[in-house]
DNA sequence: GTGAAAGCGCTAACAC
DNA sequence: GTGTTAGCGCTTTCAC
């Protein structure tokens, strides 16, 4: 089944000269003369010779690849992220290698053990919603694995770290409604766990305080499984659209729950058309029904930002100990 | 910068046995005494000894990673099926690596390319729009490395392959067009070089021809970049939908080439309201403006079944010479 | 049931 | 400018 592939013992026995020679040839070094260089290329591209990157990193423990974790490629927001991710790195000549936590902290830990362990030279990190224990992180960084974290950060983890900036996206959405006469604003969050529930729902409470409006824990819903439980988020639209709460407005703090919130708002009669600002980076977000308007994050930029630090921190030839968090303006779209 | 990994070679030191021995309790060898096990286990777990699968697949020839190479993460058919790929990759020990297309010739290349490189023991490939040159894959398949085609799969090379019965929904979407009581129905094709458009195309003729309904070559446009073109498919949309032309339903053959229509439809004054069904495994369907029937296909399960065929090859003993192509009944939703 | 030894394909001191 | 040598960490005959 297996064949057998040109190595660079092959070219160097063909062409009587040390396989070090053909191994910096091949690698293009200043030492090897011109004529060399040439002869060593074009046998192997006679033979058809391919390198063997894992017998390279196995050697110079260097991979030139780089690790991806994020929830889920699925959500709009992370294939943007890749997206931009993968723009730099292959620019740098650096590959990646993505894996999903489907927000489970099981899947996180096999997932980021698999991928230090197929010795990738760093690693770029959305947290799980469901992750609470930093240990499987740690542990790689203290051994000095580099480690970008971005979007859903973690404070426990001293490195480069970008996400948007939530408190004012959230800030600057509560007080779109707010000026837009909207009063009692009900709140739907992500899992609390996660870094951009919390700063999202201080925005809105600084918002709140700024008018004078008092916040109202009761308007307040998190959803623990960040939207990926249907009844969760129906629970909460429910509740909150209640006779006895009845909000006249809604800010969302994720796609995946602005959605669902939509499905349940169309199953409640009569309750249509209440205003509604979700964080969102889906491409038909402008065909959905209900209209929704929505707070945009740059991902694809976030990619590219996370992806510059990381591999800068690779290629670093001395550690690096100061770091620092780079927060990334979102937009608000307002949809009438 | 780099830390030192516990090897093989620490356990074997420690213990005061051979580096083979370890090598084989590590593998649960059935050679190796129940307490040579354990203590070779009992250690590893104390050091925190962690395997190195690079330096194994060296040496073994068999990473237990499989490579996948989808047009982009960020469609929903794809993100399904790639769920599908890891839920049986994983239970059978393999890891997956995603890579994407973005539908363009060269990346493909390049990505598939890097991915043998990396010495995966097999490829799950869907074709990107673009290519219509096999070469970097019949390379690959000839020097035995085993593929599996899904979806988007290819005549020229000859193995096990995966997709829709394109030909099966097309045409039963069509016929439930003419039940309604359309006859002038408008498709909107994929890029032509795929499988996928011309089963889907074929179909649809084939249920005009059973209701003696003429074919109208007008009335077919294709989106050769797949609806990653916004201006290609408005003009096919604002073409179709002339005053000349004016079909009383339209059918489309890809998810993003019908939120494009749909947004185009939306920019044609007095237009809206006319019946749609296009394939699409959004999970935002249901709430899309306007209203639209649609193909649903078996995404996950699709990457199950080419994952349980890549498996099988790889860990097939013998040579394998005969092959077939499944294929997986879609699902209509008439949504009124 | 365990060990010795070879080697997967490559890189990187260190020679000269 | 090129060769020699010694592994990277692991698996795998082949011994015993």
């Amino acid at each position: 089944m297996m064949f057998k592939a040109a190595t660079i013992k092959d070219i160097a026995k063909a062409l009587s000269i040390s396989t070090s020679t053909v191994s910096r040839a091949l690698s293009d070094s200043y030492e090897i003369s011109p004529k060399t260089k040439k002869k060593v290329l074009d046998y192997a591209r006679q033979i058809n010779y391919q390198h063997n990157p894992i017998a390279a990193s196995l050697r110079s423990r260097k991979s030139y690849t780089i690790g991806i974790m994020v929830a889920d490629v699925a959500n709009s927001f992370f294939s943007q992220t890749i997206n931009g991710i993968e723009s730099v790195a292959y620019e740098k000549g650096y590959n990646v290698i993505i894996t999903q936590s489907h927000d489970s902290y099981d899947r996180e830990v096999i997932n980021i053990e698999h991928l230090a362990n197929r010795s990738v030279d760093g690693l770029l990190i959305s947290m799980s919603a469901q992750t609470i224990d930093y240990a499987h992180i740690s542990k790689l960084h203290d051994q000095g694995l580099p480690i970008v974290f971005f979007d859903r950060i973690i404070d426990q983890i001293d490195t480069y770290k970008v996400t948007t900036d939530n408190f004012k996206a959230a800030f600057e959405a509560t007080e779109l409604l707010i000026n837009k006469g909207y009063q009692k604003i009900a709140h739907l969050g992500n899992a609390p766990q996660l870094s951009i529930t919390a700063e999202r729902v201080n925005g809105y409470k600084a918002a709140l305080a700024k008018h004078h409006i008092n916040f109202d824990a009761d308007i307040v819903k998190y959803c623990h499984e960040g939207g990926r439980n249907i009844t969760e988020v129906e629970e909460a639209i429910f509740y909150v659209m209640s006779d006895a709460i009845k909000p006249d407005a809604l800010f969302i703090a994720s796609d995946l729950i602005s959605t669902t919130s939509l499905r349940a708002l169309n199953k409640i009669p009569g309750v249509q058309q209440i205003p509604i600002i979700g964080f969102s980076n889906s491409d038909v977000i402008d065909l959905l029904s209900p209209r929704i308007s929505y707070v945009r994050q740059r991902a694809f930029e976030m990619g590219q930002v996370a992806t510059g630090m990381l591999i800068q921190l690779i290629e670093s030839k001395y550690p690096v100990y100061e770091f620092d968090t780079t927060l990334l303006e979102a937009e608000i779209h307002w949809i009438t």
